[in-house]
DNA sequence: CACTACAGTGAACGCCGTTCACGGTCAAAC
DNA sequence: GTTTGACCGTGAACGGCGTTCACTGTAGTG
């Protein structure tokens, strides 16, 4: 495995130690300096993106860093902390940069379609969000690149951001949503949703008149287009924002 | 410790049982027949409703149920029934009636306050809610009180559908951000709120313009408004929508 | 009266986040 | 060149979690 030691040169090297001019092999352990903040938050998102949030438990992340837990407290205070530094680092993969020649609409649908896709590579993390206002460097450049379009439309300073809390939450919200796998009755394939469906089908009309009618379209699987008709709602709601008093033409 | 044993009467009773004519005083431990599924979903509700979801193990409803922890595995066949039933007992709680006279805006307006509500008065429970589907009798009449006054706008079966999933999912995510506690930095009183707009203020304008422009209306801690305004934005992107190709008329 | 089904017990298992005394290692100070 | 001190990772421990299981005593049935 190591090669072998060739320390004739000064002889001296207890039993354990290198020698001076040892390099360790490209990371191999060198018992110090192992871990870095960094090392250990990019870690972690490695562990959400291939298991979710869930699979991040502080053992998990040691072993896979080749280390015991408590180590990894000389570099975050807690798993709070590193939660708040995983945040970061996952709004750090939005692209915030937009094309200002566009139409407002345009700039924010990009925006959150953006947005939905690095969290759902992600997930749990927006789960995390939502409990968080997050005022990290990236966090802050993902709200003025929504708040740009939305004052240029000509929205005033109030309602702006508001319009803005509203899109943000209602990515969020959405990306929470998505694979979750824990009930057994999730809308997943095709089957099961056929037979969700005749289970709609066969409830009482009497009780649930318009569900029995409507039913089949109340349960739809197609996350793409429930996300972009959505924000297509709101979107067509801000556009007939009427000015409300009290919010002052600066 | 325990009171004087009378046990003299027939002197057969073993150690540990009480003698026959000896009546638990009203809700005393039997040791039989202590438990219910009732009892345990009830008391599960009291904890989270106290001190918020994550205050909800099964050890500590066992103790407040009078019994180990094991016990209560004859009723629930793990934690996530019971967040099941918890949630069944919490849509129980939303009132589903509406006046049908009312335009259907106003309907939608008062299901969605009362949802919120019930929501906020158990921490947590929204964002149990955004990861299943319950179908359970009461999540089903509250999609029916959704879907009768949207269908009843003129909405095709398929945009009523989605309508109902965006303004369902957009009240579980605001309820999602409430009460979280996590973050030393949230917006919770006057005087953090201040020290976050001085914070915003202070940012370099050259990059977030808009954001310091408009900062001390991005984080508003008026939730009241905040979930009022939204909500009319989705409303009047309801308003006006066309009906598009492949709905088909009934 | 005997029998059986079963609800609750207590102990255990394996996981979790977190703390802490210890020891080894490096870099700076003398 | 030696000493010193700061620092990082170790290993063990603590308390809490969800869950399982052999056991026990009671309650209802025949």
């Amino acid at each position: 495995m190591a090669q072998p030691r060739q320390d004739g040169v000064d002889g001296a090297a207890a039993a354990g130690s290198h020698p001076l001019w040892f390099i360790p092999p490209a990371g191999q352990e060198t018992q110090r300096r192992v871990l870095t903040r960094e090392r250990v938050v990019a870690e972690a998102l490695a562990i959400i993106a291939e298991n979710g949030v869930d699979a991040l438990s502080m053992r998990a992340l040691a072993t896979r860093l080749g280390v015991v837990a408590g180590a990894l407290y000389r570099h975050v205070r807690n798993k709070e902390q590193l939660h708040d530094l995983v945040l970061d680092g996952v709004l750090a993969e939005v692209d915030a940069r937009t094309e200002k020649l566009a139409p407002w609409t345009e700039q924010i649908r990009v925006l959150t379609h953006r947005l939905r896709a690095v969290l759902e590579e992600h997930p749990g993390i927006a789960g995390l969000l939502k409990t968080r206002d997050p005022l990290g460097p990236h966090s802050l450049a993902l709200a003025e690149a929504f708040l740009a379009p939305l004052h240029e439309a000509g929205l005033p300073p109030r309602q702006a951001g508001l319009a803005y809390s509203l899109i943000y939450g209602y990515t969020l919200g959405f990306a929470v949503e998505g694979r979750s796998s824990v009930n057994e009755q999730r809308v997943c394939d095709a089957a099961t949703r056929a037979q969700l469906h005749a289970f709609i089908r066969a409830l009482p009309s009497d009780r649930f008149p318009t569900l029995v009618a409507l039913g089949e379209h109340v349960w739809v699987d197609n996350r793409d287009e429930r996300f972009a008709t959505g924000l297509d709602t709101i979107l067509r709601g801000l556009e007939t924002t009427r000015p409300t008093a009290g919010d002052g033409a600066t």
